[in-house]
DNA sequence: ACTTGATTCAAACATGCGTTTGAAACGGTG
DNA sequence: CACCGTTTCAAACGCATGTTTGAATCAAGT
């Protein structure tokens, strides 16, 4: 009886008040801070001003319905924060803190609504069908421009094996900040989270700490290493 | 009609046919694959062998179950790998790595079953009730302890909002490998997870990485840095 | 052996879920 | 207006879930 698969393809009359995409928005937010089970079509159908019928009839059942608005999420984020650029001659110093701060902000950008994101985290911590896809189109590009940055930062003297294993440090320093956020604020006290959390200051701890490793800044604490044995350089305090 | 609340306490009879027990971990195990919403208590009931109605005997409903499955997972990890000690004057180079390994090793053990530290990674995710005990009996020791050691490290030169940072740093990249674990798998060939990203190798990358971080050890490149005019050091290549 | 309280069990209950249905409302087109 | 495909709607269906119930079973205590 239901032509639902008519308009999978056209662009929409006037976009916005287009029931597929208030569905889409709806149900992605619902996902988001509720999860897959937890979230009922009622609800969405409510919060996106549509009868309860409406999913059915536009995607088929729920389980469509939460591929679609994770698909939705993710290119209206891409579309929001799009990659830095660079001109041919930009050092890989400069290239890794835009590269930093760029990621940080797609994760915990404050001008952006937060549920895009959290929907995708979702994916990455308990994968489902979509998340393959997810990988593939958004993430393992972002990735890819990483490692090619190490790469110039590290002259050839990493094997892709190494740069990966860099690369990881690299995002798995910004991935806490968005996966464990609750639990860092717990650990932190709120006063040091205003003055020392921010987008900004984040970026800019990650990317000395990084270049710091890769011996391509000065380390953290000033002084430099002695190039002992190899073994352990006991320092003179007890 | 019920006496549920008479054994909240005891230590039961002979521990491993308590049916308190049994249903604990039947319950963690579910929660931690299924979530919340998706595992039922008939499937908790089953797997622990017991009537449909136990749960509801001996935890009152669903809820509490769920919070009381948490804190025995949580309270069963600690029992298993305790956190490392050491003899007065180890160097905290040596710490570090003993520290890190010990992490890694309670977040992707292959020896120990992994749904406790699933469950606690829901947790931290999408904090409920049980969260903030986790948080001050379980992680806060923990990243207490990490600090002490960098502070050794750092030899007085970093602030404690500065080594609390970097604490952050080193857990991130730990982190990362238990919560993305799925997309990591996607992101890097499965031959060289075998090769290396055991726990033993994943340890020894994060500490040097850390060490180099902090000045503490040589840099990955092998090169050294150079101390240039803080600006960019552009390096030959192109 | 009888009593008493704690535990187990099968069955049923109430509720909320995803989904279906069939008719009503809509919007062009002849 | 009459036609027809598309979209909306209120109502209901079937089902799985969390929970309750009341009787059956068990374990001591006296």
């Amino acid at each position: 009886m239901a032509t639902a698969d008519a308009h999978k393809q056209l662009p929409a009359a006037s976009e916005a008040d287009d029931p597929r995409v208030r569905i889409l928005s709806a149900a992605g937010q619902e996902f988001a801070e509720k999860g897959y089970e937890a979230a009922t079509v009622r609800d969405i159908c409510t919060a996106a001003g549509v009868n309860g019928a409406a999913v059915n009839y536009y995607f088929g059942d729920k389980q469509r319905l939460y591929i679609e608005s994770v698909k939705h999420a993710h290119r209206e984020r891409v579309r929001q924060v799009p990659p830095p650029d660079w001109l041919p001659g930009t050092p890989p110093e400069t290239k890794l803190r835009d590269f930093v701060g760029n990621m940080i902000e797609r994760m915990l950008g404050f001008d952006q609504p937060p549920w895009q994101v959290r929907l995708m985290l979702r994916e990455i911590l308990h994968p489902t069908d979509a998340c393959r896809e997810l990988v593939e189109d958004y993430i393992r590009p972002h990735f890819t421009m990483l490692v090619d940055i190490l790469d110039e930062l590290a002259a050839g003297s990493l094997s892709p094996a190494e740069l990966r294993r860099v690369g990881l440090s690299v995002v798995g320093q910004c991935f806490l900040y968005r996966a464990a956020g609750d639990v860092v604020g717990m650990l932190i006290p709120a006063a040091e989270i205003d003055r020392l959390h921010t987008p900004e200051q984040l970026a800019d701890h990650v990317t000395a700490f990084s270049l710091g490793a890769l011996g391509r800044a000065a380390p953290l604490t000033g002084h430099q290493f002695r190039i002992p044995a190899r073994r352990n350089s006991p320092s003179g305090q007890a």
